[in-house]
DNA sequence: ACCCAGGTGGCTT
DNA sequence: AAGCCACATGGG
């Protein structure tokens, strides 16, 4: 157990960062600390102090200080991002005052691309539930963690290996069958490379893969901050905000790209935390 | 019993 | 190009 501290840090809250839909690995604990697995590594992050001079603490399982700086991407100015997209859209200034503490964690490639072949037509606890099931089955012990045996994501490896039957008895839904196909395409291919235009048009070549899903792979996975993924929330967003027709999912698109620019995927996020909280607590 | 969830593939107009 | 519908699963 090594334990690494960050100071002086704003534009960072655990509940933002991991509650964001942007990973499945991370469950809140009591105390308000978070405990999750990231690469082969496990974690608990612990935040603490003010918004603007915040004290960030990992105990972690292993990996280097760079790997969890960059995995959290402390290096990122988000003061400057939200500036430039107030400029934009002064509609966001009240999503991104929500959901101040967003980050986009740099995640790898690999385990982006089966976590949301896992999202389509499901609801988050659900996804996390498919994920830690492929990961307890297919993936490496990391060892007891705050009381629970840990894994790594699957390797493309194994994952290409496991019979489809077997990836049904985890309960995967008619998704099973898309993994299985990733994975070979994946270790043929690798991490695609290229423009956006190219990364998408290698992304949309996955069986089980279509526009939002690539969007959100290109987001999640290959760091691309302009990319806007619409589901379903986000289609009743942009039907609140601009009165789109809720099926008009091309139009949104166009307008979302033109109106929020280069980091309309951060924009999205702070709007699809700010409109999920929201109905959260109305459902109390 | 019905509807929904970070949708997509395939088939029919 | 656009409009249907099936697709597993579990929670409300």
């Amino acid at each position: 157990m090594t334990t690494f501290v960050w100071e002086e840090l704003r534009d960072i809250a655990l509940p933002h960062v991991f509650d964001c839909g942007q990973c499945f690995r991370w469950n809140e604990n009591e105390d308000g600390s978070y405990t999750g697995v990231a690469g082969a590594h496990a974690c608990r992050a612990v935040l603490s102090g003010e918004a603007d001079n915040a004290k960030l603490t990992l105990h972690v399982s292993g990996g280097a200080r760079e790997f969890w700086q960059d995995y959290f991407d402390l290096t990122t100015d988000y003061g400057r991002i939200k500036e430039a997209l107030a400029v934009r859209e002064s509609k966001l200034i009240p999503a991104m005052e929500q959901g101040y503490g967003i980050r986009i964690l740099r995640q790898e490639f690999w385990e982006v691309l089966i976590s949301f072949l896992l999202s389509q037509n499901n609801n988050i606890p659900r996804i996390k539930t498919c994920i830690e099931a492929i990961s307890s089955a297919y993936g490496d012990e990391i060892g007891i963690f705050d009381g629970s045996m840990r894994y790594a994501f699957p390797s493309p490896e194994v994952l290409a290996e496991v019979p489809e039957e077997d990836l049904a008895a985890l309960k995967l839904g008619y998704r099973s069958a898309y993994l299985v196909r990733a994975a070979s395409r994946f270790l043929a291919e690798g991490t695609p490379r290229g423009s956006e235009a190219q990364l998408r048009e290698a992304l949309l070549a996955y069986h089980g893969v279509g526009p939002k899903v690539a969007n959100c792979i290109l987001l999640f996975g290959l760091r691309c901050l302009e990319a806007f993924p619409i589901d379903v929330w986000v289609r009743k967003i942009m039907q609140d905000l601009y009165g789109f027709d809720e099926k008009d999912t091309k139009a949104m698109q166009t307008f979302a790209e033109a109106r929020f620019g280069e980091f309309g995927g951060i924009a999205q996020q702070y709007l699809f935390f700010y409109y999920r909280e929201r109905d959260e607590a109305r459902k109390r």
